[in-house]
DNA sequence: ACCGGTCTTTCACCGGGCGTTCACGACCGG
DNA sequence: CCGGTCGTGAACGCCCGGTGAAAGACCGGT
């Protein structure tokens, strides 16, 4: 019964998303996003934290069936990435597992070291 | 049916494994693993405890039969190896028994052992 | 109907991740 | 000293996913 469902918000760390205004809001701005990207986002996020394989993304934002070799959610992963990033720089939303599918979750931006520390300037 | 089954998840002391998901959970932070780490992975974590032979294990990550001189095995472990310890730094998970196989067991490692950091100054 | 713009789909290219295999060395028991 | 076992690094082909862009669908304004 999970399919694209709107109506209530879906908040995270930096991002607000409201599915029945089709409104984003990634600190407070406003992101245009289309009605795909828009449903791909919703699907993503109602997932947070856990890994969706492209065919269950497809059912969620494309009400169908993934046919073989379409490439549709790589594509519009890429735009939500995009406009993500120049909206929130420095933070990754949506992480690649590579054979398995898409994962939804805010971190910051480290992508070769998944756990390191945060130094910065803590040195006097 | 899927929904309740989807929660199959393992759970050691500091590791959660989903194998359905693809996503395996160090301490809360998720691992990137491929798909054959992952099912070589799982396959030792469900028999935690117990020593499993190469054989077997290649038989359970994948579906085959382990021919004779074939390093596969070794060679994916040395890689979760690596993973978790760089996600678990001061443990060990996968033990080797001489002439017998693997044994999957979270353990602290030795507290004599100095550890070296690898922080490479990936300064922003 | 025409037109211009946006959105969606599809295609093609390519870089990188992944799985497999090999080679070398350490270690150990016989 | 020799053979077996395992650790470890690396080469290599293949496939997956990243990416840019063209082509087509859709839509509102005029």
């Amino acid at each position: 019964m999970e399919t694209a469902r709107q109506g209530d918000a879906l908040r995270t760390a930096q991002l607000e998303i409201r599915p029945d205004e089709g409104l984003v809001l990634a600190d407070g701005r406003a992101l245009a996003l289309s009605v795909r990207e828009l449903h791909l986002l919703t699907a993503l996020a109602r997932r947070e934290g856990r890994v969706v394989s492209r065919a269950e993304l497809y059912a969620l934002a494309w009400q169908g069936v993934l046919r073989n070799g379409d490439r549709s959610v790589d594509v519009y992963v890429r735009r939500l990435r995009v406009k993500l990033e120049r909206a929130q720089p420095g933070w990754c939303f949506i992480h690649t597992h590579v054979g398995f599918g898409y994962r939804f979750a805010p971190e910051p931006t480290a992508p070769a070291r998944s756990h390191d520390f945060h130094i910065t300037a803590t040195a006097r």
